[in-house]
DNA sequence: AACCAATTTATAACTATTCTAAACACCTAC
DNA sequence: GTAGGTGTTTAGAATAGTTATAAATTGGTT
């Protein structure tokens, strides 16, 4: 009806057309949680992810979540990030880039400085190919 | 006694003096975790190096061995790599230096190229100090 | 020998993730 | 419309890796 409207509506079907165009069928779940995670480039948990679908006033379990997700990463819609055995984040942003990790604070931050291509390009083990590059800067707080 | 055993014994007294130049206190146990881990350039993971020091004769509960891993990583001894939620290695070569991961095969692999320095240190967060460079380039088989 | 702090141990607890099998949703054919 | 089939979702159980707990052990010091 309004401006707000349409803006709403314009979203969904850019939304949907991300899914669809790799192959993925459109169901309620699938379409809140990309709402959630693509509404702007972030940093989540799996369990952050959860939480804020449930916020959102939306019914899915956190199995659809883990299914969703991996489902996205196989896509190639989003990206997995592991810093450590107990906090996997997943990037809604997959251009190329890298992160620092301040391993006080837990915080995750983007990095935009692309690493050299010379160097990612160099010698992978014979017979393989290149999958992704992750680049993890860990710092700590100077005066904790 | 003989020219192997005098090697023995050089290479428990090196691991000690590594050890307590730390001031780790010497106990059987970090001994032995320390002579296993420290053996070669390697990736293991805890597991791996839990069962490797039993197959060595020695009874080593697992909670030490995660507590010995801890204690070797606050000291720099080693170096925590965090392949993925259910996949921790920890590399018995801490000098500067990235690594090939198979997401196919799950081999690690080293890089020796290092990445170049005035990229890692491109402007750290505001309040914080670097603490390590990260650096894992996943690869896949080109014939699966 | 007695004492004290540090360390180790078995086991429980916890967290993140994956698995399982049943229920559900949607599409097409009849 | 209803039956059947495929893909999806679900709750809950199961798994794996790791951390916490509290008691037992060790090693060094008076």
């Amino acid at each position: 009806m309004n401006s707000k409207n349409d803006r709403q509506t314009t979203q969904q079907e850019r939304i949907d057309s991300l899914l669809s165009d790799q192959g993925i069928n459109l169901t309620r779940q699938r379409r809140v949680i990309a709402d959630t995670l693509f509404a702007r480039n972030q940093h989540l948990t799996a369990d952050q992810l959860f939480e804020m679908v449930k916020q959102a006033g939306a019914r899915v379990s956190k199995a659809t979540v883990y299914n969703t997700l991996g489902l996205f990463v196989k896509k190639g819609l989003v990206r997995e990030i592991f810093i450590d055995a107990n906090r996997t984040f997943y990037d809604s942003n997959t251009s190329h880039h890298h992160h620092f990790y301040n391993v006080d604070t837990g915080d995750l931050i983007d990095i935009k400085e692309r690493l050299a291509p010379h160097f990612v390009n160099h010698e992978l083990p014979a017979g393989t190919a290149m999958d992704v590059v992750d680049l993890v800067i860990r710092v700590r707080n100077s005066h904790p």
